[in-house]
RNA sequence: GCGCCCGUAGCUCAGUUGGAUAGAGCGUCGGACUACGAAUCCGAAGGUCGCAGGUUCGAGCCCUGCCGGGCGCGCCA
C-alpha cells in the first residue's frame, strides 16, 4: 500500500546507509521527505548534505557510493541525484494505482490504526452555564471534537469531558438577574418560554450594570455565592435550575454541529463529594502544599515552584480555609488521571437520538437507574482544549502533578491551546455596540459576556444556513423543501466547521462575518461541492452505461489485470494526495495541528477540482482511461469522505 | 518588571519541525458553460519573509539584540 511505501523507503534507505557507511539508525535517522516538485520524483531524502562533514567527503560523492549498488525496491521507477546531493525516487504509477484499486474493491482503502489499549481524555467546551455560546466558544468545541475524531482515526479511544463550572460566580450573577432585577423565584424561571440561553445573555449584561450602580447591589453577588455554595436553600435551587436548562441549550447548540459528549462533571459536586480533600492530603503528604506563616500569605496554604531558575508561590488555600481555583483544578486533573482516589456518582442526562447517552456527575449515588454509567476518568491521556490566556494556570496545575510524582501523567497531560476569536471593530458596531474611540482604533476588540458584546453561536448558524438555503434554492429550484432545509444546514455546518479549523491554533480569529459567510475559495462549502461532484460521476456513469453497482464493481476489479497505461501527471497527483490521507492524519495529531489536516483536505479537493475540469469521465473515448479515470474519482471520493468525517462535515446529497 | 505568543503579497492566512524557484484564498484585471453541475477552472499583476547581526553546505524556520503588536502573571473564577 502507498501509505506504507513512505515508511519502507525509510527502512530500506537505512539499511544501505548502514551497509555503504556503517551508520546506524542511532547515529542517523533517515528522513524520508515529499519533494518540492512533482518532476523531482514522489520521494526525495537529503542525508547526503548533512552526513557530508561526518564523512568527510561531498554530499554528491556520497550519494553517489551510496547509488552504487542500492537494490532498490521493485515499485521504484527512477532514482537519482539531483541539486548536488539530493536523492529522489519515482515509484511505478501503474503498480502503485493497481494496489489503490485493490484496496478500493477490498473496502480496505484506510485500513484502521492499531487500536490503543489507553484511554484518552479529551475535555473540551467547558462554556459558563450562564449565558447562550458565542464564536469564542464555538472554536473550542469545533478544535475540540476534531480533535476526538483525529484522536478515534488514529485508534484512540477517547471519553469526551464537558466540565460544568455551576458554582461560580458567572451563575451566581445571573441568579442575582433573576432575583433582584426580575423578582423571579424558581417557579418563575421555570415557566419561561422564550430561549432561556438568550434571556440569560440579556440578562447577565443587566447585572454588570446593576452592580455598578451600588455597593449594596455588589454585595448581593458575594451572599448568592455564599448561599449556591451551601445548597439546600431557594437560591441554590435557582441555581441549579439556570444552570441546567443552560447546560441543555449549550447541548442544543452542539448538537447542530454534531458535537456530543460522554459525560458532564460538574463543579458542584465536587465541592459536595470532598474531591479537594483527598488532593489536599496528597499535597500535603508529598510536602507540595506548605502553610505560609509570615509575609503577605500568612495564613495561606500555597505551592512553591522553580520556574526557570526563579521561585514562583501559588495560592491554594485562601487564609479564610477556602480553596482557589487553582487547587479544585489540581484535585480535578487528579481524577482525571485516574489519582484522586474518590469518584462522582452519575445520571443519565440525555439521550441523543442514535442511542448514545451523555451522563452527569451527581454527588449521591442515582436511586434506581436501570443503565449502568461506563467508568469515567482515569485517562491514559489527557487533553484539555482551553484557550491561550489560561497557559500559566494549566502550567501550575500540571506542576502540582510532578510535585505529586505524578510526572509520567503530567507528561501526557496536553495543554491544548489555541488564541481566541476576536471581533473586527467594525463587526462590533454591526452589532449595535458603540465602541470607545480606543477601541474603535484597534484590530480587534475581545467578546466580552459581561457587557453582552459578542456573536451568538446560534445566530451565526442561523444566518449561515439563510445564506445556504438561498443558494441551494437559486441553484435547485425543484428540490423539495425538506430536503433544501437539510442541505442548507449541512453547508452551514460544513463553512462553520472548516472555518475554525482551517487557521493554526496560534492565530488569532479576528471575526468577520464576510469571511464567516463566504462558501467560495477555501470554505467547507468547497470541499463538500468536489466531494458531491465525485459522488455524482459516479451516479451518471452507471446510469450513461445501464451499469448496476457490482457491475461497476466487477469492471473495476478487471482493472488490475489490464495492461499498463501511462498516467497523467495531474491524475497521478490526485491519486497519491488521496492515499496520503493516514499519513496526513498522523502527521496532524503528531504535531498537534489541526489545521494541517484541513489544509491536506483543502489540497487535496483542489487536485480533484482541477482534474475534472480537465476531463471528462463519461464522454472519455478509451474505455480503459475511462475506467481508470473513474477508479481514480473513487477513491478521491472515499478519501473526502472519510477526511470530512475526521472534521465532522457532512456531505450533501446536491448542493 | 517577569513570562509566553505573533510580525510572510493590498487583506486573511499556510509554509511538511533546517532543504530545491516562499504558496493558498479573498480582492483587482483578463479568459472558459450546446459534454459528469461555473459554490468550479485557467491566466496576469502583487514579496527586501519587521530590522540588524550570528550559526550552517543551506535560514521564513535555530541563536542574540532592537522595533512593533497581543496575552498572561490576584487570598477572581
Amino acid at each position: 500500500m502507498y501509505y506504507r511505501i513512505k515508511d519502507e523507503l525509510a527502512e530500506c534507505l537505512q539499511a544501505r546507509l548502514a551497509e555503504a557507511f556503517g551508520i546506524t539508525r542511532e547515529q542517523y535517522r533517515v528522513q524520508v521527505q515529499y519533494p518540492a516538485r512533482l518532476e523531482f520524483g514522489d520521494f526525495g531524502v537529503s542525508f547526503p548534505f548533512e552526513l557530508a562533514k561526518v564523512l568527510r567527503r561531498s554530499p554528491q560523492q556520497i550519494a553517489q557510493q551510496f547509488l552504487d549498488g542500492f537494490r532498490a525496491p521493485a515499485y521504484v521507477r527512477r532514482i537519482e541525484t539531483a541539486a548536488g546531493g539530493y536523492i529522489n525516487l519515482a515509484v511505478d504509477r501503474w503498480l502503485v494505482f493497481q494496489d489503490a484499486v485493490r484496496a478500493l474493491t477490498a473496502g480496505r482503502l484506510w485500513p484502521e490504526f492499531e487500536p490503543d489499549a489507553g484511554k484518552t481524555i479529551v475535555e473540551h467546551t467547558n462554556i459558563n452555564p450562564n449565558k447562550a455560546a458565542h464564536i469564542g466558544h464555538l472554536r473550542n468545541a469545533i478544535l475540540g471534537d476534531s480533535l476526538v475524531r483525529l484522536l478515534r482515526f488514529n485508534g484512540k479511544r477517547v471519553e469526551v469531558q464537558n466540565y460544568i463550572d455551576n458554582t461560580g460566580v458567572q451563575v451566581a450573577d445571573v441568579v442575582v438577574g433573576f432575583r433582584h432585577l426580575e423578582q423571579q423565584g424558581p417557579a418563575e424561571v421555570a415557566a419561561i418560554e422564550d430561549r432561556f440561553d438568550y434571556v440569560c445573555w440579556d440578562l447577565y449584561a443587566r447585572v454588570a450594570h446593576f452592580y455598578e450602580a451600588s455597593e449594596a447591589n455588589a454585595r448581593l453577588r458575594g451572599e448568592v455565592l455564599h448561599q449556591i455554595e451551601a445548597g439546600d436553600n431557594e437560591v441554590a435551587e435557582l441555581a441549579d435550575l439556570i444552570a441546567t436548562r443552560i447546560v441543555n441549550c449549550h447541548l442544543d447548540t452542539m448538537e447542530r454541529l454534531d458535537i456530543r459528549y460522554d459525560v458532564l462533571p460538574r463543579e458542584s459536586d465536587i465541592l459536595h463529594l470532598h474531591f479537594w480533600d483527598t488532593a489536599f492530603g496528597q499535597l500535603k503528604a508529598r510536602g507540595a502544599a506548605e502553610l505560609e506563616t509570615a509575609g503577605p500569605n500568612a495564613g495561606c496554604w500555597v505551592m512553591r515552584y522553580q520556574k526557570d531558575g526563579q521561585e514562583d508561590t501559588k495560592i491554594l488555600v485562601r487564609s479564610n480555609g477556602t480553596v482557589t481555583y487553582t487547587g479544585k483544578d489540581i484535585a480535578y486533573q487528579l481524577w482525571k488521571i485516574g489519582q484522586l482516589d474518590r469518584d462522582f456518582h452519575y445520571e443519565p442526562f440525555r439521550a441523543y437520538d442514535d442511542g448514545h447517552t451523555v451522563w452527569a456527575s451527581r454527588s449521591t449515588p442515582a436511586d434506581e437507574s436501570d443503565l449502568q454509567p461506563p467508568r469515567f476518568g482515569g485517562g491514559d491521556w489527557v487533553f484539555n482544549v482551553i484557550d491561550v490566556r489560561q497557559a500559566y494556570t494549566q502550567n501550575v496545575v500540571f506542576e502540582g502533578l510532578r510535585r505529586l510524582g505524578y510526572t509520567d501523567e503530567a507528561a501526557r497531560s496536553v495543554h491544548f491551546a489555541y488564541e481566541i476569536v476576536a471581533l473586527s471593530p467594525r463587526c462590533a458596531q454591526e452589532l449595535g455596540f458603540e465602541l470607545s474611540e480606543e477601541d474603535r482604533q484597534r484590530a480587534h476588540v475581545e467578546v466580552s459576556g459581561r457587557k453582552g458584546l459578542g456573536v451568538k453561536a446560534d445566530d451565526l448558524l442561523d444566518r449561515l444556513e439563510e445564506k445556504a438555503r438561498r443558494e441551494v434554492d437559486v441553484r435547485n429550484p425543484a428540490m423539495p423543501p425538506d430536503q433544501a432545509a437539510r442541505t442548507a444546514r449541512d453547508i452551514a455546518v460544513g463553512a462553520l466547521r472548516y472555518f475554525m479549523v482551517r487557521y493554526s491554533r496560534k492565530a488569532l480569529i479576528v471575526f468577520d462575518f464576510d469571511d464567516a459567510l463566504n462558501f467560495d475559495g477555501e470554505t467547507g462549502p468547497y470541499l463538500q461541492y468536489s466531494a458531491v461532484r465525485a459522488r455524482n460521476i459516479g451516479l451518471k456513469y452507471r446510469e450513461h452505461f445501464g451499469q448496476d453497482e457490482a457491475a461497476t464493481a466487477a469492471a473495476l476489479d478487471g482493472l488490475s489485470a489490464l495492461p499498463a497505461i501511462e498516467l497523467p501527471d495531474d491524475v497521478w497527483e490526485l491519486l497519491t494526495q488521496a492515499l496520503k490521507l493516514r499519513d496526513a492524519a498522523r502527521a496532524s495529531l503528531a504535531g498537534q495541528e489541526l489545521a494541517a489536516f484541513a489544509k491536506y483536505l483543502y489540497t487535496l479537493a483542489q487536485r480533484f477540482s482541477n482534474f475534472y475540469n480537465k476531463h471528462h469521465i463519461i464522454g472519455e473515448e478509451d474505455p480503459v482511461r475511462r475506467l481508470v479515470f473513474l477508479a481514480v474519482v473513487h477513491i478521491y471520493y472515499q478519501g473526502m469522505q472519510r477526511g470530512l468525517d475526521i472534521l465532522g462535515i457532512p456531505i450533501p446529497e446536491r448542493m
